[in-house]
DNA sequence: GATGAATGAGTGTTCATTCAT
DNA sequence: GATGAATGAACACTCATTCAT
């Protein structure tokens, strides 16, 4: 929790206190449902404290601005979908590699789900300041790590790397945003695996 | 639409453009340079009205509201880069499976390395009403016909075409965004090209 | 008026047409009315809009915020106490020294007890910021002139000016804030005509 | 009040000061700094409070409203100025009038050299209520005893007091507030030595 | 007595949109 | 058709103050 309070700068005061911890929960809850809910536009300060049952100085006392508020949420979205795909590929740890990568993407799709409305507005969100790089990283390097973790799959180049990781990131937030109605279908996922297990081996091949 | 430029053929002199099309177009390039130089913060419509030297009420008596010019613009600008994909595709018909899908590779970025974020805004507009997917009709269309054209490259199931032209945008749109430093080189091109390739590779295969 | 313009930079639009001037006024004087009736608390953006009978929004159209508004309020009012003053200088032209000091005196007098709260407000929110000295500067530019103009007077340096010119603001300033009863007495006046002719004849006297 | 020193008089080792009154020093001390950094926008109760390094509520444990401590704070800046003034008069008793004026100008500029902005900042809060009158009594009756003092100054009555006091405290808050750079140079001094002998021998001239 | 989380009325300001001229 | 002055709902954010712990 000590390291966990210099990550937000912008935090206006650590909760100290239960009652305050409770707060922060509700208010980050109330933001990915008014997100939910209304989309970017519905997005207003005065209604997720409204909607969290808090005033609306409360909401301030915890977070120094909106865009705060709004990259606490992304963060909180990221760390959970991050862990769901990692519990899914410790779950069979002596899978093959198409077996791993398929169980990677079918935990994405999962994650993304839920709540697409409101993932949507805080992706959309943060990549319009420039926050995309840093909060991207982490999936840059769980991609990266979880490639080299097995056998079949060569280790890739930074850019190698990088190309993954969109082109499946792209895909996925594509059928996500445009509510593809195969978005949770076997065939969808299949061509999902195809695309990353044919560009590694496209690059093995190099 | 289609009549427009029909109309008046057998005059010698075909006015290019009625004044309100002149205002038209004044508009809408003022709405993409505002956009680059403040980005979708900036864009308001007085704003566009100023730069494009109208009153605001002019603006007013083109598009029926805000949203309607954005979509104008995107309109517009979606046009542009399809014409220049279609035309560095029409530049050498004989060409390789290879060489064609670098060739749209190339014209694509080129695309997108000009007024970065006026295309980004415009993107991110759009995604956050509910158009993206006819918007993104015509470029999935586009790419579904390009493949279908070269001997090399195997019909695509409507799935597939969904993924490869997501995950290529993704990809694109990742480096425009993020403002990655190899967006241009020769490098970053070969791994899109590679994705494109190994993609269809494996779709074939099966 | 094109000179005008220039002066405040901070003013959005320059009214072109009669309405907008009219508008302009009414705004400049529901500030003064506000200013008197609540001082500088009740000074708020909505409430000199409300008094004027427009809307919030026009205000801003004229005035780039609340510091604006006060600055072009304290210039007005600036403009009026000096006018006054002048005018009161320019009545008799061959009068003796004291009495040329004596109705300068009275007019300052005069040009202060209406709307004291108002001016009070203009003069603290103006001082509060940095911008006291220019506007100074004309009541010491005009102080130092109608100096010289008298056989009895002699040229003052720099900081005997700066000395006369607050000493005389200061005394009329606490008299009209602490609203001294003998404001407007005769005795009163004899003793701020007598602290003028005291100082310069001492000055003199070196 | 009075009692407040001699209360234990008995005990060996007066406590100097009650916690109580500890904390109220505190906070009055950090409000003067807060003035001092900021100015009166930046002084707000939190900010106070944070800075004495007491909680928010413990403040408004001793002072009803921001406006009683800025009074309080008013009262404390004011008998300060007042004690170093008396004190430098008390310097030398047997000096002439001219330099007993000017031990008290000297004094006056010396104690509102220090922590400008706060005093500024209290004066102009002070004076934006009514309670102008009341705090500049001690001033006046100051003065008043002082000139009385003196062979060489006649006995001024209450209004020529009212004019020699505001004047006097209208430059040397002029020259504090517009940040002159000739303040605290000599040549300064002996325009406002100037201004009182000037004035006081006007007065006994009559 | 001390704390600090919570409050919410109130502020300055923006900007899409209308409509009389 | 064009203008631009006017509108006002809506927003982000502040801060003096309270009161349960």
């Amino acid at each position: 929790m000590a390291s966990r309070a210099q990550a937000f700068a912008t935090k206006r005061r650590i909760p100290r206190q239960t009652r305050a911890e409770e707060t922060v929960t509700a208010i980050l809850e109330a933001s990915a449902q008014v997100l939910e809910a209304g989309g970017l536009a519905a997005f207003t300060t005065n209604a997720v404290a409204e909607r969290a049952g808090v005033s609306i100085g409360t909401l301030y006392q915890y977070f120094a601005d909106k865009q705060a508020l709004l990259r606490a949420l992304a963060e909180r979205e990221l760390r959970r979908t991050l862990a769901a795909v990692a519990a899914a590929l410790r779950g069979n740890p002596q899978a093959s590699g198409e077996e791993r990568v398929r169980a990677m993407v079918r935990a994405m799709v999962n994650a993304f789900s839920g709540r697409l409305r409101a993932r949507r507005a805080v992706v959309q969100a943060i990549l319009a300041q420039g926050a995309s790089f840093e909060m991207m990283q982490p999936i840059t390097t769980f991609l990266a790590q979880s490639e080299g973790h097995d056998r079949a799959l060569v280790k890739l180049t930074r850019e190698q790397t990088f190309v993954l990781s969109r082109a499946l990131m792209g895909v996925i937030r594509a059928a996500v945003v445009e509510e593809q109605p195969f978005f949770k279908s076997r065939s969808f996922e299949d061509e999902v695996v195809r695309l990353v297990i044919g560009y590694v081996a496209a690059a093995a091949a190099t």
